[in-house]
RNA sequence: GCGGACGUAGCUCAGUUGGUAGAGCGUCGGGUUGUGGUCCCGAAUGUCGUGGGUUCAAUCCCCAUCGUUCGCCCCA
């Protein structure tokens, strides 16, 4: 039996032009948060299981978590998300911090679930996350650093929308304005959730189903869909726009709107689950219509630091999963132009190894980054290697270069060769590559 | 966990109403010794995902299994 050379299901080999795209994402990811002053950190891949269980939706901790027992019998569980994770950080040095604090991470998560478009069981997240801020200037700042993320990778705004709700608002509607209890306020933020996956019709009767013959003959159906489909504030009915969480909502896109970001608009249909969200909650979604879909989300969440006992700290945050900004990039044709990052390819002629060596190592101290052919093969192949590597320049070291000093470049993509010193030609590659990094 | 589609050379795929397989691209070599991407010539490669069953005979039919993929559930 031959050993399967696939990766795990679910998860990815990640070969060198593929590691490329990955280092560019992140690249786009920490440089956005940076600017906006957030800091890095980093935490074990295991957790003990309870740090997850101390939450809700039990299906997610039981049958989609990778858990195992370690040798000294503690439950473990390989990280499905880093909300937990960070808000323990925060938890253990809850009185020494400065806050506000700005974090980010990088973390891969595991879950484990069928594959899909989309959803794999190993993937990448960028986690942004203020603590210790109570104002909407918190959610506001979140919201931006979502928005600058896409437009740094040259995204423009007609190519997604910021949805964004309150899950206050959402409490108030379900609970006071629908009075409804708590179980029905659970299958309907569940209707809700998968809303745009039915039709019409089978919303309304799923909806029918969970209220009762009072509720219904005050038309809650019709109530409800009404207030879902509604896009502006000002349109929803007196008792819910005066209330505090939709005043509160309206100075947010003001806001928004202030910083530059003029694609936010109002969507009640917004859940985010049912969890640990307390306020404000948002969604990016990707207008392409083949990939129509949720990229990333997050929300206010000021009860997760208390659960480790110490005083609550309020935080705002959301999750960006690098499958969902590969779809968006792929699908709005944005991905970066394949580059090598070897600068330079060196082609020896002849049996120059030894002084070839030496003036290849003199680029390399000026600042390039050089490979070189030491195959030995006829020059036609190791052209060929260049190109197929991406390599956009080759250097052509023979006898006659090395006697006179003078080398030739070739650029692979125009043809073109010139004969120039090895000082000259190191500045021509420096030049091509700092023009092709502004792009 | 549930349902659909698919699984043939490195890649994309064709094919046989059951008699052990082909194309394009790619790879490798050549078209005379210091220069690629065009062109011409030539070559290699597959236990037709895996296991079992039916059959004189299976890559093609049946069952199972693994994997890929789309969707459902769920979504951190």
């Amino acid at each position: 039996m031959n050993l399967s050379t696939q990766p795990y299901k679910g998860a990815r080999d990640f070969y060198p032009e593929d590691k490329r795209l990955q280092k560019y994402m992140f690249g786009i990811w920490r440089k956005v948060a940076e600017q906006f002053g957030y800091e890095e950190y980093d935490a074990p891949i295991l957790e003990p299981l309870e740090l997850y269980l101390a939450k809700t939706g039990e299906e997610i901790v039981s049958e989609q978590t990778y858990t195992f027992t370690d040798r000294g019998g503690r439950q473990v569980a390989i990280r499905p998300e880093m909300t937990p994770t960070v808000s323990r950080m925060v938890a253990a040095k809850r009185q020494e911090l400065a806050y506000p604090l700005r974090w980010y991470s990088v973390p891969n998560l595991w879950r484990y679930e069928r594959p899909q478009r989309g959803r794999l069981r190993e993937h990448w997240q960028l986690n942004v996350d203020i603590f210790g801020v109570d104002g909407l200037l918190a959610e506001a700042e979140i919201i931006q650093v979502a928005n600058g993320i896409l437009k740094t990778a040259g995204a423009t705004q007609s190519m997604y929308t910021i949805r964004v709700n309150s899950r206050k608002l959402m409490d108030f509607i379900l609970k006071d304005y629908l009075e409804l209890d708590s179980v029905q306020r659970h299958m309907i933020a569940k209707l809700i959730d998968r809303m745009h996956k039915v039709s019409h019709e089978a919303f309304m009767a799923e909806s029918h189903a969970i209220f009762t013959p009072t509720q219904r003959e005050k038309g809650a159906s019709n109530k409800l869909i009404g207030l879902l489909k509604t896009k502006d504030l000002n349109h929803l009915p007196e008792v819910v726009r005066s209330h505090s969480a939709a005043m509160e909502l309206k100075e947010l896109f003001k806001l928004l709107k202030d910083a530059g970001v003029e694609n936010a608009i109002f969507d009640l249909s917004i859940m985010r689950g049912f969890d640990y969200y307390t306020g404000i909650v948002f969604e990016v979604y990707d207008e392409n219509p083949d990939n129509n879909r949720s990229m990333l989300g997050g929300g206010r969440y000021d009860g997760l630091v208390g659960l480790f006992g110490v005083d609550p700290v309020p935080t705002v945050g959301f999750g960006f999963g690098d499958v969902t900004l590969q779809n968006f990039l792929e699908g709005h044709k944005l991905l970066p132009p394949e580059r090598s990052d070897t600068d330079i390819y060196a082609v020896v002629i002849g049996q120059t190894y030894g002084p070839a060596l030496r003036a290849i190592q003199e680029m390399r101290d000026m600042g390039l980054n050089v490979a070189v052919d030491i195959t030995g093969r006829k020059i036609d192949k190791q052209i060929q290697t260049a190109v197929k590597k991406n390599i956009h320049y080759a250097i052509f070291i023979g006898e006659k270069e090395l006697s006179e000093e003078q080398f030739e470049i070739k650029n692979l993509v125009t043809g073109v060769s010139e004969r120039h010193s090895l000082a000259r030609i190191v500045s021509i590659v420096k030049d091509y590559r700092g023009a092709s990094e502004e792009e």
